[in-house]
DNA sequence: GCAAAATAATACTTTTATGTAGCATATTAT
DNA sequence: ATAATATGCTACATAAAAGTATTATTTTGC
């Protein structure tokens, strides 16, 4: 349930950007704002415009813009793009097996969570945020 | 939504162990079914002693048993002794701060997941499980 | 009593995730 | 041109989780 470190500030990252989305965000601008550490930051910066979600642009007064629409960046995309997102379909138990006509024991209550994990995190969009508290620390 | 490898060992024990809730099963005999490290199985066990769970019966002849029915426990009890179930209540961004009164912009959207975990775990009890197949690797 | 067979405790090793440092490369305002 | 200010890459450092080894303790059958 929990996502590692580096999904969570990735999507720190860009559900930040997301309030803004036309904008442009320097690297030191965005480790004010969200306090993750700066070379752990940028590598998720990296990784994201590797990925296709934003765009680097260098030189003097760069920085960092969406390449694709925040509409079109749903949270699985972005929990798939830093650490896969394999990690959260499979059995709870670790059965390799495990699957609906061979479930393990437990498999028809966990179901239940991860069915409504990957659909929650599939629709959500990164356009479709509440942007009452952005949260700084 | 992925639980420690230590919450998945311990949950594959007493699940396992419940298919017949009132015997004896010795730790050699659950390391040979489980196929969970030989020291790594041992200290979980003697966790979840610890914890209320089972207890130990030392001695030739000994082993673990159940020392409270299956039926009360649930899956939530067996995350929390082993992990604690805080890391799977706290805001998904990792905000401290964040709560309904004042969540942050990812809260709408992850509050259904996470309500979706603890009102499972909290409610599946290790009596209520599937023994059809009991997977062995 | 004592050997056998079990659990218990402690400390160590390995692996993985997280975080940091330093230098290389790219672009643009001047 | 070039200095300033960005990003990019590679390798290293630290911390936490996972796994292992060793020795101690407990109980029972004989």
């Amino acid at each position: 349930m929990i996502l590692s470190n580096t999904s969570e500030y990735a999507l720190r990252i860009l559900s930040f950007m997301a309030k803004d989305p036309s904008r442009m965000y320097s690297a030191k601008y965005l480790i004010e704002s969200l306090h993750i550490s700066d070379k752990y930051l940028r590598r998720i910066l990296t990784d994201l415009s590797k990925k296709g979600f934003i765009k680097s642009i260098q030189g003097r007064d760069g920085g960092y813009v969406f390449d694709k629409s925040p509409a079109q960046i749903s949270f699985a995309d972005v929990i798939d793009a830093v650490e896969g997102i394999e990690k959260y379909t499979g059995c709870v138990l670790g059965f390799k097996q495990c699957s609906d006509e061979n479930p393990c024991v437990l498999h028809a209550t966990w179901i239940q969570v991860r069915e409504k994990f990957l659909s929650t995190v599939n629709q959500a969009r990164l356009s479709d945020l509440n942007f009452e508290n952005i949260y700084k620390y």
